[in-house]
This record gives structure tokens, sequence and C-alpha cells, in this order.
DNA sequence: CCACCGTTACCGAGCGATCGGTAGGTCTTG
DNA sequence: CAAGACCTACCGATCGCTCGGTAACGGTGG
């Protein structure tokens, strides 16, 4: 899964694959708690019961780390998205929302790597950058593709896509600081209400 | 304005007051730069012409600066907003989202504080929190002002507000990432149209 | 089958830098 | 002359990372 499953000159068999993604599980889970400057390698080595010089030996530096953390996410997005509908329609985002809400872990780390990316020269800031310019293009297709050339309202898709993306960027934070009280599937479908009026039933 | 003006049994007067505004001031730019943990006490110091040490005699902590930086912007909020129309409108809200458009620094330490709030433990998770609480009464109030207890397109005021929320946060990162190709107010614009679609003109 | 050997998979020790914070001083100012 | 406004000196902790090992694993030739 990793396109170049190589650290330090040592090229890692399939074993050390594995060892890798459950580093890289371990490190999503450090980051969630304390953002990416707050995590810790001697923390994340911990978790999968390994000494920090362990770690450094599949990953060569934090940096290398935060981009298996990144190309992790990037797998799960291209491949298996067997536990949500098909995201490509409007009720597929629906139910990625949903699915969102009860995996609170990885947006809180995809969350705080988000706002710590618009400081100076952050290790993910090209990551979030391409990765804004690839959804707003795959949303602007699925706009299109559920409603034509103008949505009900009136919007182009290029218009409504960053909306989009930013509702569902928006409405994390927010439910992260209440997940009890916060419904944020909830939230979702009245924006989706406003998207389309007419669908309402 | 800071409502304890006192730090380590030492009361600031008005020239220390003034300089305790220059450091949050200082302060508000480091965090910009590097977010709040990334940001060193040495480096705001610096800043402003003092050592880490006498930075610490106006704020006994870092976690007391980050207090400072907190305040100020409620009292930026609570006062002059005189750059801005009246924000407790839709038109008002445009304007806010326009001049917060020239205002980079600023957006991007808050943007920033509230990636890294949503980590355990972190000093401005309360702030945020409350800080939700209090915006979305606000937000509330001035969509019930603006449309009565039913916007245009059927969601009650209580609905919309997280919305209009949301997509101001989350617009303001897609635009921290592409602050030259990315528009911002007309983004929101956008939006605003989505919930009124009678009022393009 | 086994001896050999390179690769993989780690760990102990330690380094230099930086961090937030303390203790205690000196100069200045009202 | 007290209190405010600093600074020097320092401390313990932690950080990412390097160096230099050792031990297990795995393919290969005899």
């Amino acid at each position: 899964m990793f396109t170049t499953p190589r650290t330090r000159g040592v090229r890692h068999g399939v074993k050390g694959q594995a060892r890798r993604e459950e580093i890289v599980r371990a490190a999503i889970e450090v980051i969630a708690e304390r953002g990416y400057r707050g995590a810790s390698l001697a923390a994340v080595a911990e978790k999968v019961g390994l000494t920090q010089q362990g770690l450094l030996h599949y990953f060569p530096s934090k940096e290398d780390l935060l981009i298996g953390v990144l190309q992790l996410r990037d797998h799960w997005d291209a491949g298996d998205r067997d536990y949500v509908t098909d995201p490509a329609t409007m009720a597929g985002l629906e139910g990625l929302v949903e699915a969102n809400a009860n995996r609170p872990a990885i947006i809180r780390t995809f969350s705080a790597l988000l706002g710590e990316s618009v400081t100076e020269e952050h290790p993910a800031a090209d990551y979030f950058r391409h990765r804004y310019a690839s959804v707003r293009e795959a949303m602007i297709a699925t706009l299109r593709q559920e409603w034509g050339d103008r949505l009900p309202s009136g919007l182009t898709p290029e218009d409504a896509a960053p909306l989009v993306i930013a509702i569902m960027d928006g409405l994390q934070f927010q439910w992260l600081h209440e997940p009890e009280t916060f419904d944020m599937p909830a939230a979702f479908r009245a924006f989706v209400r406003l998207l389309d009026p007419k669908a309402v039933e």
C-alpha cells in the first residue's frame, strides 16, 4: 500500500509492512490526543511496544511518519469504502458524514492536522492544499451528476462544491467540541435540504 | 480591558497594560506562524524586545498568555466593530467575512487554535466550546431577525445557525490554504444566496 | 539438511537543542 | 522607598535524532 516501502535504505517485507501500518494507526491516535507537534515519537512507539529508536527504524523521521499517516488516509479514500454507501451521490455524502460521526479519533486527527497545517511551513500544508483541490473536483462532479449544471438554488456545481466541503469541515469542529449534544449528521442533512428544498419529504 | 490585571501578585498600571497588549499582539503573530504548541515564549518576547523571563513578568505562564490572547479576541468581539458593518444582519455577516479576508494573521491564529483545541486537555478547548455556544445564540437571533421563525428554505434559525458558523469556519481553512485563488467572500455570498434564493438580484 | 551470511528488526546510550519555569538580583519610577 | 519592570543564571524535562551495536530471520550453496 505504501508507494515507497523503503526507509533508511532498508526495504520492508510483508511483515514489516504490517508493522508500519500498525505504527501509523498508533500515530493517528496520538495525533488525535496531542496534535502533530505535540505527538512524540516515544508516545507512538510505546503504543506499539517499541522504543523510540525502534520506531525510527520504520520511519526515519517524524515527518516520514506523518507522511505515512497521510498516505494511509489517501489509501482509505481511494479504496475500501465498504463502510459507507457510494459517496459520489448526495445520499452517499450523508452516509459519509454519519460514518464520520462514529470515528471520532480519525476525524479528530485530521481536524487537528488541518488546523496545524495553516501555520508556516507545516509538513502537511501541501497535502491539504492538494487534497482540497482534488476533493473539490470530485465534489463538483458529484453535484453535477446529481443536478446538472444548475442546482435547484441556481448555484453552479463549481460555486457549491467549496460550500459542501466547508460545511463538512466546519461541522466537525463544532461536533468535536460537543460530541454528545451536537448532531452532526442532522446538521449536514439540513444543509443538503438547503441545496435542494424540494427534496423535503 | 483585561479582567484580572494582575500577574504573579504584581499589579500592572496603565503602562504595564499597554505592554501586556503589545505582548498579546506579538503572541497572536507567533501563534499564526507556529501554532500555540509551537509558539515559544522566547519568540514572542523577542518580538517585543524582551527576554523570555521579562515576558514571564507580565504573563506568569504560557497558558496565561494564551488566556490573554483569547480575552483580547473577546474584547474585539464585544466592542469596536467600526471596521465592519453591524454583523447582526446578513449583510453585516458578509461584511465581516470580507473584513476577515483582509486580516489573514488573526484568522490564521484562531483557525490554528481551533484545530489544536480539539486535542485532549487543550487549554483553549473550553474557550471554543463556550464561544460556539454564544456565537450560535447570536446567530440564531440574527437569523430570526432577518427571516422570522422560518427561513425561505424552510429551515428554522436553530437549524441554520450551526451551518452558517460551519461555513465561516470551513471556508477559512480553504482560503488560508489558497489565499490568492480562493475567493472567500464570494463563496460566503453564494452560501447566503442558498439561504435565500429570492434575494438574488 | 545445514552452515553461512546478508538483510531485517530492533535496543541502549547519549547528544545537542529547546522548552517552560524559578530564584534572585538590579535599575527605574512614582 | 516600595513596587514595577525588567535581566542573568540556571534547572529539569523533553524533544528528535545518531551511533553502534545485537539478535532473529531468510534465502542460498554445498
